[in-house]
DNA sequence: TATTCCCATATTGCATCCAATCCTGGGGCG
DNA sequence: CGCCCCAGGATTGGATGCAATATGGGAATA
């Protein structure tokens, strides 16, 4: 998970995980979609014993989900598993930004103030998406926590399977843009209770909008996850 | 890793995996420790591929590291890696607790109650893990957050394999249990603010407990987890 | 005696193969 | 006309076999 570019070529099994990983996260593979272990294998030019494994790797993750004796299918996620990985990013990111915020050296501040004004000046909405995660992600790098930025890392990019859309297209871009530029001040002054708070909110915000989003018009998430209608996910 | 002994009967990766990971957990399988797939497929019966399933399963969950052409090794867990699975704790639970308060019911409360009781009748030192497991995680089922239950869950439980013992001994049972007990009336009088204070101390106290134990003797630790002098684990 | 090279062995990685289960469609029966 | 059943294909689950890589120990050499 740390370092993919090393792994992409080390093993197929691993090649094929970061590969069907990508696709899933980025809504390529659509939840719901069965994966079928003969037709991954013809596209990969492998047999199905590492797929197989890919996708035992992939199950752990929750995000692809297995039937007994029927093969696995990418994992829906629902509007309450969405909210849920919001739930998550406060807990985690909250926590990660208070450990970071004493560490941050004028490096990682010039860091942060570059991605900020990369998002300023970015059109594409793709772009915002990117440029969002590597702005908080970015923001708790300095906590110096491996495994929680990696916990961080994953459950972002779940979490923005289904909201990323919507929620940029529910929220535009200046809401988002003025909270980061507000919650990066707070943390150059080293002021920690007020950029958490911050933080808090700006997710709690993205919570509300997705879910007003969802309520309004509920057609569109179903091509992004899949949402499940029943069940939620994994 | 919700439904463990239907699962267990399910599929065979799924008995191994469960199997395999039970034992890394309660750390009859030491981190550092080579698993062989000819091994295991003898002692479980079968063939080497559901073995390979199961065992990247477990690299997936972080509890087995793969290295090229040399097969799997359970992965070691260092101090740092123990303290910072502490420091999720505290982010994961704080959180859940915040959630779970206004949704406890009596039957919730008295459920929580009873375990309590049980810890203070308890005289094994497994029993006062099992029971401050159990604590713990009835504080935060009301949250009635699956995802955040599973992520809780998981993290505690690879958290205390390095730490259990430990911090068991050099904490004794009274100081938890004092607190355990302070933080059950906090939460029975719906005093938020003050139980999720409690809590973050609560397990800050055992960070600063472990750190102690492992700077004074730290020959113990590595027969638990293994421990890793060089790098961290997985 | 220390060191290096090399080969035998152990082990993994992956492909192939067979058995078991699931799904689909068409014919038989009520 | 509708329902059930079953046979054939599709798909998964697991075992086996073979090639590739790592490991360990002994012989040859400096």
């Amino acid at each position: 998970m740390e370092q993919e570019v090393e792994d992409a070529a080390r093993s197929t099994p691993r090649r094929l995980y970061v590969d069907l990983r990508d696709r899933i996260l980025d809504g390529s593979l659509a939840g719901g979609q069965p994966l079928r272990q003969e037709e991954l294998a013809a596209r990969y030019g492998v047999s199905r014993s590492p797929v197989r494994e890919a996708l035992r790797q992939l199950e752990a993750d929750g995000l692809v989900t297995y039937q007994a004796n029927r093969g696995a299918v990418v994992s829906s996620v629902s509007l309450a598993d969405a909210l849920e990985m919001l739930e998550i990013r406060i807990a985690l990111e909250c926590r990660a930004l208070r450990l970071a915020i004493p560490l941050m050296t004028d490096q990682d501040l010039a860091g942060i103030a570059a991605v900020l004004d990369a998002y300023g000046a970015a059109h594409d909405v793709t772009d915002w998406g990117r440029l969002n995660r590597d702005f908080h992600l970015a923001l708790y790098a300095p906590a110096d926590r491996p495994r929680l930025l990696a916990l961080i890392q994953d459950n972002f990019d779940n979490a923005h399977r289904f909201a990323r859309v919507q929620v940029s297209n529910a929220t535009g871009r200046d809401r988002p843009h003025r909270e980061h530029q507000d919650l990066f001040r707070a943390c150059r002054e080293g002021d920690i209770d007020a950029a958490v708070q911050m933080l808090e909110a700006h997710i709690a915000y993205s919570q509300k909008a997705l879910a007003a989003t969802v309520r309004r018009g509920p057609a569109e998430r179903r091509g992004v996850a899949g949402a499940g209608a029943g069940g939620h996910g994994n």
